[in-house]
DNA sequence: AGCGGTCAAGTTGAT
DNA sequence: ATCAACTTGACCGCT
């Protein structure tokens, strides 16, 4: 059984995600206008639109939203950075936030988080483990606010000695809190780090291998679809999560790795096929467009959906 | 109304 | 050396 995940964003439903910039922030500053002023209403028409994401969600069959890491703009920066407490209607956006939350969970709407690339836990530059750290903390509140259980991150970069740069990456665990550590989970990525690569950091720390078959394609490490799958099952106390998207050009074209309009059936890996329950993220530029049409072709195949 | 320039951040690999 | 890619274009301000 699967429950099929959308990306953040939507095609042609009418639900946008607003965000800003920290420099337009300083000129309203300087104009004498608070920028919190700014940041409430884009918060506030964020988590208006999060709720309609949840519920567009539960009302077309898809089983799980990832959650866009800009929700609240610009949260963790270090001149125009502020609190959720700051912000002029913070008691309804909390009240908010719970209402995202029980619907969620009253229409089995699983949430995820994605952070971006500037997360690099395993980066021997101080200063960007601690923004990193961060950004996790910030998005562990959201996680916490919102019931989400998954905050999932690359192993980020080589510097020349994987080794020591995933050493450096499980020593930085231990300095987050337990809301992120118990939800961060890490995904193979497309240059650096592959599945046989991360186990042993998962099993170290206890945390789960979110398994991106696309990415295990581009960068492949002598194991199998099929071994990589139980493996990256077998790190999961709860629901498994793994990724998928279709090259743009096709296999065997160049940059395979960038990502199609819509998922090709082709790309489903049987290996699947008798997994009981997991969450699949299709990775997508047509978005839920893309996850509908792609949910549809499944049932015919006779795949079982949620 | 449409469109061009701009935007916090890391790392890699292609050009 | 520059740039696009990455989970993802959106925004303001000028014409």
């Amino acid at each position: 059984m699967i429950r099929l995940g959308l990306c953040c964003l939507f095609l042609e439903a009418p639900i946008r995600f607003r965000t800003t910039t920290a420099k337009y922030l300083s000129t309203l500053l300087k104009k004498g206008i608070d920028p919190l002023e700014h940041l409430n209403e884009i918060i506030g028409s964020n988590l208006h639109n999060l709720l309609l994401a949840v519920q567009f969600c539960s009302d077309n069959g898809i089983g799980s939203f990832r959650i866009n890491s800009g929700l609240l703009p610009i949260y963790t920066h270090p001149e125009q950075g502020y609190h959720l407490d700051d912000l002029p209607d913070s008691s309804k956006f909390r009240m908010e936030f719970e209402k995202v939350r029980k619907e969620a969970l009253l229409k089995k709407v699983r949430l995820t988080f994605h952070p971006d690339q500037f997360v690099v836990l395993s980066s021997p530059r101080e200063d960007v483990v601690e923004k990193s750290i961060a950004d996790l903390e910030y998005q562990g509140m959201m996680a916490k606010l919102l019931g989400a259980d998954v905050i999932n991150i690359h192993g980020g970069g080589g510097y020349g000695d994987k080794v020591s740069a995933l050493k450096r990456f499980a020593k930085n665990f231990e300095r987050l809190s337990k809301t992120v550590q118990s939800r961060l989970t890490v995904e193979n990525d497309d240059k650096t780090y592959t599945p046989s690569e991360l186990l042993p950091l998962c099993r170290e720390l206890g945390i789960p291998l979110v398994y991106d078959v696309h990415h295990h394609r581009c960068l492949q490490d002598g194991m199998s679809i099929l071994e990589a799958t139980k493996e990256a099952l077998s790190t999961w106390n709860r629901e498994p999560l793994f990724h998928i998207s279709s090259p743009r050009g096709g296999w065997g074209m160049a940059k395979p790795q960038f990502h199609h309009d819509f998922l090709d059936i082709e790309d489903m890996p049987m290996e699947w096929k008798n997994i009981s329950k997991f969450t699949l993220e299709i990775e997508a530029k047509a978005k839920e467009v893309a996850v509908l049409k792609l949910k549809k072709q499944l049932k015919i195949e006779g795949w079982i959906i949620e």
